[in-house]
DNA sequence: TTATCTGCAAACGATTTGCGGCAGC
DNA sequence: GCTGCCGCAAATCGTTTGCAGATAA
């Protein structure tokens, strides 16, 4: 909508090339909002250009990471999972039973974060945490038994 | 040493049957401690038998999970690491940076668990919890900007 | 005996890479 | 025109699976 997204301005700064392919894959990205899988962006700029490759978007993907741009996360599956820094800070569920994902408000997080940080020295990365577990529904019998 | 794993004694009761190739993997899995690797079982496996296969140590930790005898988790490598449920409830944090892990005591995300079972009716997986970040050595600038 | 387990080797899915050609700058 | 980027196809890595033979119960 801007006309120019910011990441591709961010490239240029950097003084990196910018590619009908990258302009194309990295508007894909600004426009699937959240948590993305490689396929899903390959999915929209084949719409958009059928001969751009699988390997390009990776490639993009991993320039963005070094370039701080966007996040990795594993969200329980075998598939990476990106979304940009931009995307505002709040967390995920997990059910590993059924799959469903819950959206965490990162108030959650915070105080787990800033003992984190006091008392360890580490800073989390606290963008996109993800945590694993049973939703109401799949709730089973031995996630009672955590009292050691 | 306790001459019957107790482990194996877990795959008697259900009526499982124990072969040598299990006993040898379940040995495996309770002599190496803490988070570990397929590899790193097939490592030591393979100098007590070097014909069990690699499938079959994969196999047996397929069956471990399901009877909810390990966990499995995610260290942010592409390899998965396994431990066992007795090991004991404490988590992890790795340094995005340079891989370091350290142990967190359970303590510090209790409060975080326990609200997200009264707020959000989820059962966190709270055995082996990895928060990915940065440590005290590694810290990048972009770590600041967290107050949006 | 017989259902379960095994080894092997091939299949798998996600990701990476080598290479020759192409195109931003 | 140089260098960085691309498409392609093959390689990689961790993990899974089909199958035919072996073996615990």
């Amino acid at each position: 909508m801007a006309g120019q997204s910011a990441l591709l301005n961010d490239l240029k700064e950097r003084g990196l090339r910018v590619t009908p392919q990258r302009a194309i894959i990295l508007e894909a990205i600004e426009g699937l909002s959240g948590h993305i899988t490689a396929e899903d962006i390959f999915g929209v700029v084949k719409e958009v250009n059928s001969y751009i490759s699988l390997a390009t978007v990776y490639r993009t993907l991993e320039l963005l990471k070094e370039l701080g741009l966007i996040t990795e996360s594993n969200m329980g599956t075998s598939t990476t999972h990106y979304a940009l820094k931009t995307h505002g800070t709040h967390h995920h569920s997990v059910c590993r039973a059924c799959g469903k994902t819950m959206d965490l408000p990162n108030s959650m997080f915070e105080p787990m974060v800033e003992r984190l940080q006091s008392e360890f020295n580490f800073v989390a990365d606290a963008n996109h945490m993800v945590i694993m577990g049973w939703c109401e529904c799949c709730r089973p019998e031995h996630t009672h038994e955590q009292d050691n």
